[in-house]
DNA sequence: CCCTGATTCGC
DNA sequence: GCGAATCAGG
């Protein structure tokens, strides 16, 4: 991403306003925090209450060229930014009484596999039929106070799951908000339902019928 | 751990 | 010029 006159001027505003690096490169998009402030001492916006103190006089010496061409023997340096995950979440679904209580014990075959994050994939045999949605409200009710202090939209970041609980629009709506499993959008016991194992080909089961034979439409 | 800003230096 | 890597304090 370049920095445009425009995007300049919003970063030295917001600098100036006291925003966050980390605030200001969310704001931007398409940069990190690093480069926000690396963007802003070169403009001399510098200077704001830092935690690293200004060392001054004595012993100030960088370890110099230290290690910085020597690094590279390090065979895999990890990228800082994880790479999104390749499978999009999977469809959530909703609070349904009926799915609550486990399938019986398994009798057929159990198809698993470990994820990439060490979660056990779902089962096939464990998988629930996405239950119909229910009616959509268009306009959010009023939030109900009971959920106030649950993961709410804004509440989201990095680090914490972002699986949805209940449905876009209604009171008790919220995201789960646990700790998430490294590297992935969702902790690791919605990964495992998120990311799911396969069955074979041959004895996959023909798809449950969609609700009045197709999607809706909007 | 998380956050913060500062600095360096390969590109 | 840019920004990832690193540092260092809270």
């Amino acid at each position: 991403m370049a920095w445009t006159d425009e995007r300049i001027d919003d970063l030295k505003a917001m600098w100036e306003k006291g925003m966050t690096a980390s605030q200001i490169a969310e704001s931007l998009g398409g940069v990190s925090r690093n480069a926000v402030i690396g963007k802003a001492h070169r403009l001399g916006l510098k200077s704001r209450p830092s935690p690293v103190k200004a060392k001054d006089g004595k012993a100030k010496k960088k370890p110099a060229a230290k290690a910085k061409a020597a690094p590279k023997a390090k065979a895999a340096p990890k990228p800082r930014v994880a790479p999104a995950p390749a499978a999009p979440p999977a469809p959530p679904k909703a609070a349904d009484p009926a799915a609550a209580k486990q399938p019986a014990p398994p009798s057929g075959p159990q198809y698993r596999s470990i994820g990439p994050g060490g979660f056990t994939r779902q089962s096939p045999a464990d998988q629930q039929p996405l239950p119909p949605a229910p009616p959509r409200r268009l306009v959010p009710e009023k939030l109900d106070p009971e959920y106030e202090d649950k993961t709410g939209l804004l509440d989201l970041t990095e680090r914490v799951c972002k699986w949805p609980m209940g449905h876009p629009g209604e009171s008790d709506f919220h995201f789960c908000g646990e700790a998430v499993n490294p590297g992935f959008p969702y902790c690791v016991e919605h990964c495992g339902r998120a990311y799911q194992a396969q069955l074979p080909r041959k004895d996959r089961r023909p798809p449950p019928p969609l609700p009045f034979g197709g999607p809706r439409v909007r």
